[in-house]
RNA sequence: GCCCUGAUGGCGGAAUCGGUAGACGCGUCGGACUUAAAAUCCGGUUGGAGUUAAAUCCAGUGCCAGUUCAAGUCUGGCUCAGGGCACCA
């Protein structure tokens, strides 16, 4: 065995060989337990960043850990690589997305092959290959049959100079992050995802999932936003065409306090509801308010603005005629987009009422402080008056009794409202999974037949074009046959976002080759759900609630039989330097390949799980990297200057010597130690500094011996195997390296996991700690065999204690067995 | 404004149930080896008082109260930081 450590050599050389051999390929079939472990798949930007470094090696970490505890682990990796970068690359450079996607998706696969991953290369998954994204399109069609995928007209984000629709994380304050122009609202006809159909149940799946953090759930829940409330019918009384206004609120206990009625400027029936005499001024409000950029609506915020329709409401439970008024505070996305104001208990309303000096009504008393609500509104609890039948009732019972009353009158019901919108999928964009759709002049819109799959992505295409979506100048794409009548047709040049082909993506690894479907449901059902998931908390309500809503859904189309996809889940934290995000405009960055270089992937896999637990926030240091290297060395020394004196053989030896025993202990407490704090939430910080720990113990054993016999031996090589072993699923090569140096048989990643004696994982004597008044005052080597008499008269006859106790009354002797004596004294 | 998460030495962090606060590492200081340096090895390192050195004592886990024989850990009330959402009626 070479007496240095040379990573960059044994590295090249396993992972040759563990590719060669297929050493991580996963059999469907096994006797063995399954266990799925999954890292988010990355965008092919072009090269690894620490993020994905910490992202992947946790997840190896969990998958190889697992694997050696007798799991059959499915572990694989894929690439999510339709999207924007690849498309503004090819516009910049004149070069083709496909191509720049391949360079980049080969280039990140060398480097994850240098950081020694698992993974199950066969069952790779790219989503921008045909292959892939004909069942992206396959599903898409499910979800069309069964009403869930469908077309309207919606208002998005839209950036004049690209000519297109932009993401929402594509507009930064307010701009387009391509071209930095004002990003504005536009109306367009655009598909989208029912997922509004299944807001229940993935608000109330989220209990089910015990395996995630509550932040995580929190922002799902926030972002689905039940709220239970009612909806009024207001008549119009000055209009004829139409004859009522619907409302939402949440506060149906103030209804006797409208003073007006708002509706959104782009409320439907606005026009209709607008006199003559008001007609110029509306036009104009509502223009400008269409005309609102981001940024003026940000900038302009809680600044509020309307004017009055002219036409008027009444309040049923009133009788009382109030005006109606246009104000974008109401939003026509949300509720009925109209909104009955209550400027007393609002405060929302409360400013637009001051401002255009409307009137106001006090119906919820404040009962610590009667308020006249002159200065702000109350939202608070109270009792109703000016609430005829209602008034001393408390307005929490009087949401119900109101409700009931609007119910029984015929005017209003009650009502569960959600915040979560349906899921705009359109792109007008070419590199993304076309939606196969086509529209033909005589028959609409027809879905493509499923046997004309996958719509193929032009390659005619001139990607110089501005101000619309480079699909469209493919006349081989655009113009073609409707599948119903033959006749002319015009095919859908919208492509998909990517989170939909991300939100399957993890279902397709149980069956990444079937050509006949997006995968076989024996296999699906069989892996999933993933075990173990693990990344960036970005992804939190995105990524993570399409793939529910999708889970749900195929399970709804009898494809699968789980409803959720992801059991456990790992958020981890951000990798920092200097602690700030890496990022180039910092020019903060870490590139992977050079510490690769200079110190191997041992070292980076052993450094980026050593400081912070997973799911904290995580500081690069070199002076840290170069702290992990220095131990690697540490450990190889101590293999390679004692290799003669080890053999493989692992099983606890018999010792005779004190000092020999001991060390049995302290292996028997580590592999312990690291075994729970791998199993309870995978902190690896924690199972690094046992690493260390044990090594220090293994040279202080070893300074302390001039020579070694026979029981020596069997004890150093218990301890240093052991010691590999649990490192192996960290430091993999050089585990490897130093197992078949020292003769052991077949990889060391396929050898079990260590066990512990419990009697032995714990010293052989034990310290009795004695408090005075609960503070430490004395330590005291006892037999553990001690009773708590024998424990509290050891204590006692301390002659410290003894002293200390001496002018004192002792009132009071706490003993917990093996652990402490509390004297309380006065 | 609302929601979530967090706060422990110079730094990252450790501390199953309430039971020795600061494991392990980084940094730093001192020593050994060396002509010298690097590498390596050994030792100190929460603050303060004390001593030639030690012993020893006091304070200490963001702040203020409380429960308890005993609080980093439990309860109530704050402060600050990071993240998310934000006119959702």
């Amino acid at each position: 065995m070479k007496s240095s450590y040379f990573p960059q050599e044994i590295e090249k050389k396993w992972q040759k060989i563990w590719e060669e051999e297929k050493a991580f390929k996963t059999p469907d079939e096994s006797d063995k337990p399954k266990y799925y472990a999954l890292s988010m798949f990355p965008y092919p930007s072009g090269k690894l960043h620490m993020g994905h470094v910490r992202n992947y090696t946790i997840t190896d970490v969990i998958a190889r850990f697992k694997k050696m505890n007798g799991y059959n682990v499915l572990h694989p990796m894929g690439w999510d690589s339709f999207g924007l970068p690849a498309e503004n690359a090819a516009m910049k450079h004149g070069a083709n997305p496909e191509t720049w996607t391949d360079e980049n998706i080969a280039y990140m696969t060398k480097q994850l092959k240098m950081l020694g991953l698992s993974y199950d290369w066969d069952r790779e998954v790219t989503t921008c290959k045909p292959d892939y994204y004909k069942w992206t399109q396959w599903l898409f069609l499910q979800l069309y049959k069964k009403g869930l995928a469908y077309k309207k007209e919606a208002a998005v984000n839209w950036c004049e100079e690209c000519g297109t629709v932009l993401a929402n994380e594509q507009v930064i304050d307010g701009k387009c992050w391509r071209c930095d122009h004002v990003v504005e609202k536009k109306y367009l006809s655009q598909w989208f995802l029912k997922i509004t159909d299944y807001a229940e149940v993935l608000l109330k799946d989220l209990d089910k999932l015990t395996g995630w953090g509550d932040n995580v759930k929190t922002m799902q829940a926030n972002w689905i936003g039940k709220s239970e409330g009612a909806i009024f019918r207001f008549p119009v009384v000055d209009c004829d065409e139409v004859k009522e206004i619907p409302v939402y609120t949440t506060r149906p206990d103030t209804v006797h306090g409208i003073t007006y009625l708002v509706v959104a400027p782009e409320y439907k029936d606005i026009e209709k509801l607008t006199t003559f005499e008001n007609k110029e001024a509306v036009e104009k409000y509502r223009a400008n308010a269409r005309k609102m950029t981001e940024i003026e609506r940000l900038s302009t915020e809680r600044i509020k603005t309307g004017v009055p329709l002219g036409t008027h409401c009444k309040n049923p439970f009133t009788g009382e005629i109030f005006p109606l008024w246009t104000a974008d505070y109401a939003l026509a996305e949300y509720g009925t987009g109209a909104v009955m104001a209550v400027p007393t208990h609002d405060e929302r309303d409360f400013d637009f009422a001051k401002k255009y000096n409307l009137p106001m009504k006090v119906v919820i008393q404040n009962p610590e402080n009667p308020s006249n609500c002159e200065n702000e509104a109350y939202v608070d609890e109270g009792v109703l008056i000016n609430s005829n039948e209602f008034n001393g009732m408390k307005n929490t019972e009087a949401k119900k009794a109101i409700t009931q009353k609007a119910v029984d009158g015929g005017f209003g019901e009650f009502k569960t409202q959600y915040r979560l919108r349906d899921w705009l999928v359109s792109r007008q964009r070419y590199w993304g999974a076309p939606i196969p759709v086509v529209y033909c002049e005589k028959c609409g819109i027809q879905p493509v037949p499923e046997e004309q799959l996958p719509v193929l992505l032009p390659k005619d295409v001139d990607f110089s074009v501005v101000g619309k979506s480079p699909i469209t100048t493919s006349k081989t794409f655009v113009e073609t046959t409707c599948p119903v009548c033959g006749g002319k047709a015009r095919r859908e040049t919208d492509t998909m976002d990517t989170f939909v082909c991300s939100s399957w993506y993890y279902l397709r690894y149980s069956d990444a080759k079937n050509d006949k479907m997006p995968f076989a449901k024996d296999k699906v059902n069989h892996w999933l759900p993933v075990d173990q998931y693990v990344g960036g908390i970005e992804h939190a309500i995105l990524h993570l609630l399409y793939s529910r809503f999708f889970t749900k859904a195929l399970k709804d189309l009898g494809l699968l039989d789980f409803d959720e996809p992801f059991k456990n889940l790992l958020t981890q934290g951000m990798v920092l330097k200097d602690g700030s995000k890496m990022s180039k405009s910092k020019g903060n960055t870490v590139d992977p390949d050079e510490i690769f270089e200079n110190y191997g992937a041992d070292t980076a896999r052993l450094f980026i799980l050593s400081d912070s637990p997973p799911s904290r926030d995580f500081d690069w240091s070199d002076a840290g990297v170069e702290g992990c290297y220095k131990f690697l060395n540490r450990v190889w020394r101590l293999i390679a200057s004692n290799a003669e004196n080890i053999s493989v053989n692992v099983s606890t030896p018999k010792a005779l010597k004190k000092e020999n025993d001991d060390l049995i202990r302290l292996v028997h407490i580590a592999i312990k130690g690291i075994t729970n704090d791998i199993s309870n939430d995978f902190q690896f910080n924690t199972v690094i500094s046992k690493y260390r720990e044990l090594v220090n113990s293994i040279y202080d054993w070893l300074n302390k011996k001039s020579s070694l016999d026979d029981e020596d031996k069997s004890v150093l090589s218990f301890a240093t195997v052991t010691l590999l072993k649990l490192m192996s699923p960290v430091t993999v090569h050089l585990s490897e390296e130093a197992w078949h140096e020292l003769g052991g048989e077949g990889s060391i990643h396929s050898q079990k996991w260590c066990e512990w004696d419990e009697n032995l994982a714990k010293a052989s004597s034990i310290t009795l700690v004695v408090q005075i008044n609960g503070k430490l005052k004395d330590k005291i080597d006892v037999d553990e065999s001690l009773s708590e008499e024998e424990l509290k008269q050891t204590a006692l006859n301390s002659p410290k204690i003894k002293e200390l106790t001496a002018d004192k009354t002792i009132v009071k002797v706490i003993v917990v067995p093996k652990k402490l004596v509390n004297i309380v004294v006065k």
